[in-house]
DNA sequence: ACGACAAAACTACCATAGTAGTATTAACGC
DNA sequence: GCGTTAATACTACTATGGTAGTTTTGTCGT
């Protein structure tokens, strides 16, 4: 089965799959609310999106009753780790120091997240 | 003028401007040239693009004679800033630690790459 | 002046994301 | 049984990215 490129997921795509990896499985009605509810979204924009990305494979369901309940069928660190990749490869020519070097520049870093990334480098080189 | 929403550009469009920001401007046919000539895209396939990312204010044009020469209306920063940012605050709730982390998981970063992690974050950490 | 050429303009597709109204169906309460 | 309701299914439409053929136009060499 050729894996879906997670890579290129839209808006709302994502932000359906992150609510279904919350809660591991839910019927539409809690995506919609989870989602914001009928002020954000009709309840048919979820369905519809949640049946578009079944024929992608993003995402399964099985039958309770008259009701679809989903899941996803890629996994969080998979998507993550696609787009992250992607990322680091387009714009900093696969080079992790640049990517990381342009988020301290951007993000404004507080010390204490300095810290903490100087002591995740140190183990890291530990392992090595 | 609202700037566009860079942080959702395609493949073709962020490979066109990595071109023009590499040139600063430079007519059609280079740009195509740049991207592998006419083995890997049709003349008109770049110039259509072009026409519609300037559309979108991504790009400008002047006249010289009968060519368009072509260059970046949006800065490399800028956008490299929106999809980074994006991507940090979609997939790890803003934590920029835990983007890093994620980061050196699944890039197996080699010695010499963690050594000039460490140098740029003590860098950082004089900065404040 | 005219024809060749090169450039842009126009047009036309396809795919996918997003959005949501309308139709259908099926179960449940009464 | 029958109607209400809640669920999915169907349909439709907009926007955008990607792709490229066809048409028009303008300039340059002869």
């Amino acid at each position: 089965m050729p894996q879906p490129p997670t890579h290129r997921l839209g808006e709302l795509q994502l932000r359906i799959l992150q609510v279904l990896w919350d809660k591991a499985e839910a019927p539409v009605a809690t995506v919609h609310e989870a989602l914001g509810g009928s002020g954000v979204f009709a309840y048919t924009t979820i369905a519809t999106m949640l049946r578009k990305m079944e024929d992608r494979r993003l995402v399964r369901h099985r039958t309770e009753g008259r009701s679809f309940i989903y899941r996803a069928a890629v996994a969080a660190d998979e998507v993550t780790r696609n787009v992250a990749d992607h990322l680091v490869d387009r714009f900093f020519a696969g080079s992790l120091a640049e990517a990381v070097s342009h988020l301290l520049d951007t993000r404004d870093a507080s010390k204490a997240e300095l810290v903490e990334l100087e002591k995740l480098i140190a183990a890291r080189k530990q392992r090595l």
